[in-house]
DNA sequence: TAGATTGTTAATCGATTAACAATC
DNA sequence: TAGATTGTTAATCGATTAACAATC
């Protein structure tokens, strides 16, 4: 088999493709060419067949692509077909934000524990989850199958908790504290800096001034 | 003035200089060359000098960057220097995160009003600013200096709501919303897809799984 | 001055786009 | 069969890395 290594910036789009078929199947569309997926999505057709082919000829001459089976197979490429079974670590707002994010629990995402250090929070209950301390979150990963820990806690506290977690097994993690982890190399991490985000939000903003000024 | 284009590349790792440097400040670094710098973000030197040269030479040979300086200058660059005043609409477990998240304040991205259509939260207050119900949304935009309007509701919603804030005249967007916006092209957008972000991780899990079973 | 390190040009590498033969 | 559209090769474009002269 032709396990090729498929670049980051094709892993990147992958899920957006997943999210166009997925609309597209609700709204009764059958099928599709690239070149028609390409004007709605803005990128090229070129763009989007290449990235298809990296994993295999679904589309068909002549006909396209039928939305069902790419939506599927895509689904299937990035793992949305197994189930895994995620803890949040940190239950300020941000983690108590995402476990109370359903919609995850309908892609495989299953919540199994919450954690934090503050007392206050121990036994308190979300989704039918309740609030662990953090001297419980050895002993849980044990128990429990944990595939992903996600990482909701100040950035003070994370070298601590990602030695816990990657300690015990953990193979991986969707890191939101705003520092970079230090991980074995088999440890997959996703970070997701909002404050980046937001500051690149800004730098576009100021970047439009200057134009403005200039003309 | 220079004013070449600089590629998204860059602009993707300006934030993170940026939180580098501030961390190099606070443990008191004066200086740093572009080889020690490399080393610890782990790219090369030669692609931080090559960036950094993009908006200008702020380096001196035999000596490397002045920490403080070159924090200051990219702070700049990002716009940190002025301050945006955003709204968040959309008062979900989301939005009142992001509401409750300090530290964009300290930013400059002050919070000006918070937005919902749940006729519960009407008049509920976080962080002092308080939850007003979305027919206010018109008024409130054109009374206030609205920046930046954060979207963090559900996708049936975005159409409407992106409507009313760019039609009043808001010229950057943060969206969080699980879907892409249709904008007039002087609208700045950043996207925040913690959806796609999950499975982008998922796919990387079970990418590791196959290459484990090759083995 | 000698050593260090930048700024910048040139070389390489990889990703995107274009083109078209294969084929449904 | 003729038309449409893929899969894939080749051409182009852009981003990264290497190298080194300039200079502090």
């Amino acid at each position: 088999m032709s396990e090729r290594k498929i670049s980051q910036a094709v892993i990147q789009r992958l899920p957006r493709y997943y999210r166009y078929l997925g609309e597209l199947l609700e709204s009764g569309v059958e099928r599709i060419s690239s070149n028609d997926l390409s004007k709605r999505m803005k990128v090229t057709a070129s763009q989007i067949r290449q990235d298809l082919n990296n994993f295999g000829g679904f589309g068909q001459q002549g006909y396209g692509y039928n939305v069902k089976s790419l939506h599927g197979e895509i689904g299937r490429i990035l793992g949305l077909d197994v189930t895994h079974n995620i803890i949040i670590i940190g239950a300020g707002n941000l983690g108590q934000a995402l476990a109370n994010y359903t919609s995850f629990e309908k892609r495989g995402f299953i919540l199994k524990g919450i954690f934090d250090v503050n007392p206050r929070l121990e036994g308190v209950t979300i989704r039918g989850v309740k609030i662990r301390m953090i001297d419980e979150l050895k002993d849980f990963i044990h128990n429990n199958e944990v595939d992903i820990a996600v990482l909701t806690l100040p950035k003070e506290k994370v070298a601590d908790v990602t030695k816990i977690v990657v300690d015990n097994g953990v193979k991986a993690i969707w890191n939101f504290a705003h520092t970079d982890l230090n991980l074995p190399s088999d440890v997959i991490v996703e970070n997701v800096h909002l404050s980046e985000s937001l500051m690149r939000l800004s730098y576009n903003i100021s970047q439009k001034q200057h134009m403005k000024e200039k003309n």
